[in-house]
DNA sequence: ATATTTTTTGCTACCGGTAGCAAACGTGCA
DNA sequence: TGCACGTTTGCTACCGGTAGCAAAAAATAT
């Protein structure tokens, strides 16, 4: 059975299709009483409004894309449950961009933008901020957003966590705790915009001990390849060399890494080797890990990226300060 | 600055609009010379086709409606990270709906109707049957699929893993590693379809041994609620009576109830209490955990689903064989 | 009862495409 | 040169709504 339309409930209404567009539009101008007949047709022809041939005259539709490529970190998971619970909140639907290596950035923003959305959220992806301006994407397109991660990018505002501030408690933490050696896990990709941690962290002991950072690096954002990266870096250093605390550049590799240590390397942590993450992602409160980790706070960029979204705030880079979690790991 | 329309490329080019049309559709009438003129004309403007119009006039929006209620199973991510990949390998684009207190089944499916997807997925997202038989959605709606869950409603097929083999699969393998003590973890919902691998399991050993189940529900589907509900049953039992192995519904209850009895009880896994957990989510291969736990065929369940929204397969519940995964905890 | 104002209803034009018919064009052949 | 035929192009009508003006109806003032 076909879908009823307006015209439809006009003439089981006996009025106009104008009329039941009026039903249907609140503070719209309409007696009580046609707005009953015209309510009681659609319920019996089950009508409801197209929403996108509404879309497509209002210019707007109530959609928001959102790309993620990095579905290894834990953390995403209860990230997108806030983000979609509070766009649907202010009305707004997730369209959830998968980027890999068939589907880059440049497909999804160009699909998202012929798809008329509302605006693009870079969900914490990782890409070259060339790639953004050498295609005169955005040009006439939706407003983007980085979320998560910082952006250099001209016109591109971002909502992150304040990585200075970050590093900084986590590294005086680390001084306070006796820490001497450290070391620093970064994911692979050695993106310009995405060396913040790493050169704040490196940073930090320079000034603070005058000693030289670790770094090791991991192909991905995953466990494997955090407890590969870990597993090459102990078996070829003599246990007097060893660094004595471990930054992870977030918690996926952070486990890895301890999995390594513990039970390869019967290393007892945070004895032998201290190991830090960051994001809080759920095992890390499991007493099976009790990771040290620092906590985004979500709520806040969340909100924040929907005010700037909805144009209730201006469209300009945030960040916002988290909290260390000190747990037994450091 | 405005988008470029059909009609703006028109002019420029200086054909008429369905001429420009025509560039865009693979395998229109249309020389090679127009279609060049077009296409530069096009580039020069910047010009991509609406999808918002066209999926207005061609009645088919190439989006699907996938929704989610269970954020907290870290299974969720690879799985949904599976599906969108696929999804969009074929075209399709997700709309990731977030079900939860604020925005039930009902409303979600009327939203995405309303938004004329091509098909809805109920993702592994726990409701009473009769919620999408009472509000005759369906009808005339986008074909509704049930993924990674049973369903019982008409018209409506699931893509699932067969609960009867797992269950028998792992009571199996349980009884022949001596265990004769079982227990059953369930969350909360006791929903008439969410019921089965609970039914089973416990059949199985009623039926093996004539033994009854322990039966315990946690409040939610979450590690935390996993603790909680281990943290109920262990702390009332004596430790003669206590079971000496413990099925959990999903994977997050299971890393919860390990926790407790280890580091809440001092219970050694496997020794003095056996776990056994369903998905093989991530930190299931962790040493921290090493979770024996079952395998839901994922590759097979998205492909069988994607057919099935393609059309390219009946449109019937089926089921697949996953695979026992044995780890140290049992 | 009539004139005036306000509310309600209906209308045309439009959003940016698609479908499919009809006219225009080009080509091959008699 | 004329005609038939296939290809290319342009056209009308349509998808299902929205915007905002004009006419009709109802409410208020004189």
């Amino acid at each position: 059975m076909k879908r009823a339309t307006a015209q439809n409930v006009a003439m089981e209404a006996g009025v106009s299709k104008w009329t039941v567009i009026r039903a249907f539009t609140p503070g719209a101008s309409i007696t009580e009483a046609s707005k009953a007949k015209v309510l009681e047709a659609a319920e019996r022809l089950n009508y409801r409004p197209n929403l996108l041939a509404r879309s497509l005259a209002t210019n707007s539709t109530h959609q928001v894309a959102v790309l993620v490529d990095d579905f290894a970190n834990p953390h995403k998971l209860p990230f997108l449950e806030k983000l979609t619970a509070s766009l649907q909140a202010e009305g707004l639907v997730t369209m959830l961009i998968n980027i890999n290596q068939h589907y880059n950035h440049v497909h999804a923003i160009l699909n998202a933008d012929q798809r008329q959305v509302d605006a693009i959220v870079l969900f914490g992806t990782a890409f070259r901020d060339e790639m953004l301006t050498d295609h005169k994407l955005g040009r006439g397109g939706p407003p983007m957003f980085v979320l998560a991660r910082d952006s250099q990018i001209e016109g591109v505002p971002a909502i992150s966590c304040d990585a200075v501030v970050a590093i900084a408690e986590i590294g005086e933490h680390l001084l306070k705790r006796g820490y001497r050696r450290p070391g620093f896990m970064a994911g692979a990709r050695t993106l310009s915009t995405a060396l913040g941690r790493r050169r704040n962290f490196k940073e930090f002991w320079r000034t603070a001990l005058g000693v030289e950072l670790v770094e090791m690096s991991a192909e991905r954002y995953s466990a494997e390849a955090g407890a590969q990266a870990a597993r090459d870096y102990l078996s070829k250093i003599a246990p007097e060399d060893r660094i004595d605390v471990l930054m992870c550049e977030n918690d996926a590799l952070a486990f890895g890494a301890m999995d390594v240590a513990r039970s390869e390397f019967g290393l007892r942590v945070p004895d032998d080797l201290a190991i830090v993450g960051f994001d809080n992602a759920a095992p890390a409160a499991s007493p099976a890990y009790g990771l040290t980790t620092y906590e985004q706070p979500t709520d806040q960029m969340v909100k924040a990226a929907i005010d700037m979204i909805l144009e209730r705030a201006p469209r300009e880079t945030v960040n916002f300060k988290g909290e260390l979690v000190v747990r037994d790991s450091a």
